[in-house]
DNA sequence: TATGAATGAGAATTCATTCAT
DNA sequence: GATGAATGAATTCTCATTCAT
C-alpha cells in the first residue's frame, strides 16, 4: 500500500462527501481540504465536479456488482444462488454505504442524470436476478415473478436499512421497544429476514 | 376551487423541486419561475428556503401519516390492521412521490438535518406499526419481531419502488423480460406482494 | 439626463474595458469597480461575458453605421455622398474610438467570433458603398472599382489612425520632423486627404 | 531542414495563437497542445508568456522590416523607392499575417504594452518612409506630406486587407456584386492601387 | 401582496507557473 | 532537454437574500 496518490485520495473523500450531501450540497472547497490537496489538484485529474461525481458512482457501482456477480456465480443451486445475490448484496452495500446513499439519492431524482455507465450496472444486476428467477422456474421450484419487483424489494429494504442507521442512532424514543429497536438489529440479521421472505414468496406460491 | 393563491403555487412547485433535485440542488430563482411569481414574493411568503424546505416537508408528512393512522385505526383484526398499514402507506405515498423522494434524500444523507417536525412523524408510525406487532404478539399471532425492520422492508421496499417509476420508464433492456418487468407491475401489485411476505414471516415463524 | 441605470453605466464602462483590453483582457471585477456596481448587477443585466461583449459592440456599431447611412443619403450628387461616407465614416469613428478598437481586434483574430448581427451592420455599409460606386459608374464618372478595395482603404486608414493615438502621443523620435508627425494631424486632415486620394482614384483612371 | 526543434515548434504556433486571440486570450495549456510539447518544456525554453510573446512579435518584426528596407535601398530612384515601400510592405505582411494581427491588436489596445523593441521597429520603417518623402521635396517631385499620415494609409490599408481575408471568404451576401469583391482580389492587386493612389497623391498636389 | 433591481458571500473553474524527477 | 503532477492566485459565474417602491 503505497503512499496514495491525489487523484486516489481526491475520490475516497468525494464518496464520502457525495453520499454525505448530494452532488449539489458538496463544495469542491471542502473536498480539497479534506483530501488535503490544492483545490485546482481536483481539477487536474477530474474534468469537473460532475466528471468527478460520474467516477466516484461508476467504480464504486461496478466493484459492488462485481461482488454479487463473483458470490452468486460461486453457486450453482439455485436456492444457494438467491441467498448468495440478497447476503452479498448486503454485505457489501453496508461496506460501501457512500454508494448506496448516493445511488438513493439518484433514484429519488428520478434518475434521469444517471449516467449510462451506472445504468448499465444496474442492468448487470438485473440480469442476474432473472438468472437466478429463471432458473428456479425451470426447476419448477419457483412461481413467476416479476424480476423488478424483487430487486426493489431486496434493494429498497437493505438501502434505507443500511442508510439509515446514523438516524437510528440518533433518534429517540419515549416508548423503550421502538428505542431498543433502533439499536439492536444488524444488517446479517435483516438480510437473512430478507432472504427467508423473500425465498418463502418465491416457493410458497407455487405450493399454495 | 379558487384561483391558487401565490404561497400555494410556491408551495406545489417547491415540492417537485425539493423531490427532484434535493434541497441544495433547488434553486430559488427556478422555483420562481416555475411558480410563476417573482422571486421576493418566496420571501415575503416564506421566511427563507430551509423554512420553505420544512414547509413543504412537514406539511405533505403530516397528512401521510394521518392517512395511515386514520384507515389502521378503522380496523381492529390485527391482520386487517396490518393489511392496512402497508396499503394505505403504498397508496398515500405513491400519491405523494414528492414526499417520498425528500425523505429518501433525507435518510440518504443520514437525516441529520431532518426537522424535529418530521421526526415526530416518523415516531408517530414507527408507534403505530408497534401497536399492531404488539397486538398481534398479544393475541399470539406474531412471532415478536423488531418493529423497525418490519417498518424499514416496507418503506424501503415502497420507496424504491415509487421513486424509480421515472427511470423505470426510460430503461432499455435488450432482455425482454427485464424490459417488460419495467413496465409492468404497479404498486397494489406491489404493495400485495409485501403485505403477503410480511404476513407470513409474522405468522410464519410462529408455525415453525 | 436622468440618473442612469446600472446597466447603461456598465455598458459604457465596459465599452472602454473592451476597447483597451480585448475580451479576454477584460477583467468583471475592474468593470464592476469601475461601473460602480456589484460584480452580479452586471450578470442580473446581462447573461455572461460575452452576451455583455455582444451588446456592447453590436449596440454602437448600429449607431455608427446609421449615422453614415444618414449622412450619405442626406445626399444626392454622387461625389458628395462619397464625401460624406468618408467624413462621416472618420467624424464617428473617432467619437467612438471603442468601437473602433473591438472591430479592429475583431478583424484580426479573422472575425470568425464576430456576431451575426455585427456582420450585419459591415453588410449594410458595403451596400452603401456599392450604391455610390453604382451611381458613380451609371453617370460615368467613376471607373469599376471593388467595393471592398475602396472599403477596406477608407476603414484600414482611418482605424489605424484613431486607434494609434495614444501610441503616437507616447513614442518619441530622434527625428525633429517624424517627432512632428506624431502629434500634427487631425482625422479631419486625414479624412480630408482620404478623400481626395479616393476621389482621385475613382475619377482619374476614367481620364487616363 | 532537421526535425524542428521544441522551442521553434512552441514559437511558430504561439505565433498563430498570438494572432487569432491576442496576448490574453492565448492560453499555455492550448500552445502546449499545439506545438506537441508538455506545456512546462515552454517555460523550460521562455521566461514566461510575456517574454514568449515579445518573442514572436520581435522576431517577425525585424524580419518585415529588414525586407522593406533592403529592398527600398536597393533602389535609387525615388518613385521605385516608394513602389519598393509599398509594395514590399504588401508581399512581407501578406506572408506574415500572424505578424500583422498581432501588431493590429497592440494598436488597438493603444499600444502601450508594446515592448520597445517593437517600437523600435516601427521607428526604423518611419524613418525609411521620411527618407523617401525627403528625396521626393528634395527633387521637387513631392509636396510636403505628413510622414505618419501615408504611412498610416499604407499600413492601415493593407492591414485590414491581409487580416480580414478569413473572415471575407465566410462572408455572405445576397448581393452578387458584394459577394463577388469578397472573393476576387489579391493583395498584389491593392498594393498596386494603394501604390497608385499615394504616389498620385503625392505628385498630384504639387501639380494642382 | 407583490415586484424589479441590486447585492454579499460564496462556489466552480481557469490559468500561468513551478517542482521533483 | 523534457515531463507529469501540483499549486496559488485569480476570474467567471451563481445564488439566497434584501431593498425600495
Amino acid at each position: 500500500m503505497a503512499r496514495p496518490s491525489s487523484a486516489h485520495k481526491i475520490l475516497e473523500q468525494a464518496a464520502l462527501l457525495f453520499a454525505e450531501h448530494g452532488y449539489s450540497g458538496t463544495i469542491m472547497d471542502d473536498l480539497a481540504e479534506l483530501a488535503k490537496v490544492n483545490k485546482a489538484t481536483i481539477y487536474y485529474h477530474f474534468k469537473d465536479k460532475e466528471n468527478l461525481y460520474e467516477e466516484v458512482l461508476v467504480r464504486h457501482f461496478i466493484a459492488l456488482v462485481d461482488a454479487i456477480i463473483e458470490s452468486v456465480e460461486a453457486q450453482t443451486d439455485v436456492i444457494k444462488r438467491l441467498e448468495a445475490y440478497i447476503k452479498t448484496f448486503a454485505l457489501e452495500s453496508s461496506k460501501r454505504r457512500t454508494l448506496t446513499s448516493i445511488l438513493m439519492r439518484e433514484i429519488a431524482g428520478g434518475g434521469d442524470k444517471l449516467p449510462n455507465r451506472a445504468k448499465a450496472q444496474m442492468h448487470r444486476v438485473l440480469m442476474l436476478v432473472k438468472s437466478i428467477l429463471d432458473q428456479g422456474e425451470k426447476e419448477a421450484l419457483f412461481v413467476k415473478t416479476n424480476v423488478l419487483t424483487v430487486h426493489m424489494m431486496v434493494v429498497g429494504s437493505l438501502s434505507f436499512y443500511i442508510t439509515s442507521e446514523p438516524m437510528r442512532k440518533m433518534m429517540v424514543s419515549s416508548d423503550p421497544a421502538v428505542q431498543n429497536s433502533f439499536q439492536k438489529s444488524t444488517v446479517e440479521e435483516l438480510s437473512e429476514e430478507i432472504y427467508t421472505m423473500v425465498k418463502n414468496a418465491l416457493l410458497n406460491k407455487k405450493e399454495s
